[in-house]
DNA sequence: AACAATAGCTTATGCCGTAAGGAGTTGGAA
DNA sequence: TTCCAACTCCTTACGGCATAAGCTATTGTT
């Protein structure tokens, strides 16, 4: 599932990222048993559990006590919960940088990535249209605080992509071993097996292929995204340089 | 929606992506009505025009005179459906590549990403645990071709991420915009004023976001595209100059 | 005491993937 | 020629989903 950000009323969405505190009159029903936050909380655990697909309006009710519909109190559609759920995510990521651009950078970037394998689902849900809470809002202006002054919209987009790539992958493998119960190494020997049988000139057509195993285990993965960070900065360092001198 | 690839019996997955030919005794029962190339034309004709959610079956039977369960005598699961799909939406990609290996890169991202956009439900199936595919594959080997002996592993994740990250932020974007049939100009200028009545100190907190909306328009996700690539060949170029000389 | 507003419930609608099983069609064996 | 095994494709059914509609119970205000 992919979900696109904002589609409900902006305004009300809006307000609830943002926490305009209800300026209505004072309440006047039955006290209310939840609160926006608790939902965001089981949300975000419902999430962690069982992936964005495990993730019913059902289940959510369900671990406060309640139904799918007494959430529809709080929060207006399924999407908003997700916003809400996407922004609160990206709490508290990078305090403090260190001085050195490419060190922050890189801090940044790792930080980021971090985030995203703890919380796999925010992989799911769009970058574009962004959902504009306060708190990704603040995870991208510490990168921007700490970018050399070149091609900044390119490298932004350059290193969330980089950022998000890698994860995804992680994360997806991840979630194909748990799901499937067969780990990278077996799974990998037993299709490498079954290749052997049916496409016996594998190594013919696709030499380099062959050579090199896509195979993205976790460890393997982690260098890949150390060596493609370095690569960017690298580059952005180069630039960077040519342009100061 | 994510899905995985390769959950089904993997034995008769490989068979139909490599067209192993049906080895069995002369068909006895009534004529095929439907082959498997037919359903795959239906089903990417359909993804294409809803995306990845709004291929069902019975969708896919729908365009093609027959009822949802008629498919699968031809294909196990809609998962192995969509496996077949990703491999052959790859094909035909990248013929000939010049000879200059940083213009062949380049060009090899460029195809690749306009792939992506094309068909933009490609970037709904998961890299990880790869579907390993006669056409993926051949997009690969045309890769690892022409890429220069250094940092190999990484450079073809950090690709991959660079392309795929791009092309998913324009994808969502187009899909966005005609999913609610509001413009990127209309959307941020709605937003833009949104925020100024319930964030009014917007520009204190965030000075740097503030200075660069955030938007994502094609073309500018095009040309942060076209920098990131080049960021990421500048990086490449200096390690492979360091390390030849 | 009466009322307006609100919370949270039950019910229902129309999607989805696909399991189960039945009806009709075909080629080969007897 | 007859008959059956193999095969295609259908109908039906199940349990899941988001959420619309409408009901009841609770609360603060008048």
């Amino acid at each position: 599932m992919v979900v696109y950000a904002g589609q409900g009323d902006p305004e009300r969405t809006l307000a609830l990222l943002w926490r305009t505190p209800g300026d209505g009159p004072p309440r006047r029903g039955p006290k209310p048993a939840l609160t926006v936050d608790a939902i965001l909380a089981a949300g975000i655990a419902v999430a962690d559990e069982s992936g964005l697909d495990g993730l019913s309006m059902r289940a959510v009710g369900e671990r406060l006590g309640k139904t799918a519909m007494a959430l529809y109190t709080y929060v207006p559609t399924k999407r908003e919960l997700i916003d809400l759920m996407y922004d609160h995510a990206h709490a508290g990521l990078v305090p403090g940088l260190p001085g050195d651009w490419r060190q922050a950078v890189e801090a940044w970037a790792v930080a980021l990535h971090e985030r995203y394998l703890r919380h796999p689902w925010l992989l799911q849900v769009s970058h574009a249209r962004p959902v504009l809470g306060p708190h990704e809002q603040t995870v991208l202006e510490r990168l921007l605080e700490v970018l050399p002054d070149v091609a900044v919209r390119a490298t932004v987009s350059a290193l969330f992509s980089l950022v998000r790539g890698s994860a995804r992958t992680i994360a997806e493998n991840r979630g194909a071993a748990a799901g499937t119960g067969t780990s990278d190494q077996e799974w990998w020997t037993a299709r490498s097996r079954l290749m052997n049988d049916l496409v016996p000139d594998f190594a013919d057509r696709f030499p380099r292929s062959a050579g090199l195993p896509p195979v993205a285990w976790d460890k393997a993965a982690r260098e890949a995204f150390a060596g493609g960070l370095n690569l960017l900065l690298d580059g952005l360092e180069n630039q960077a340089g040519r342009r100061n001198g």
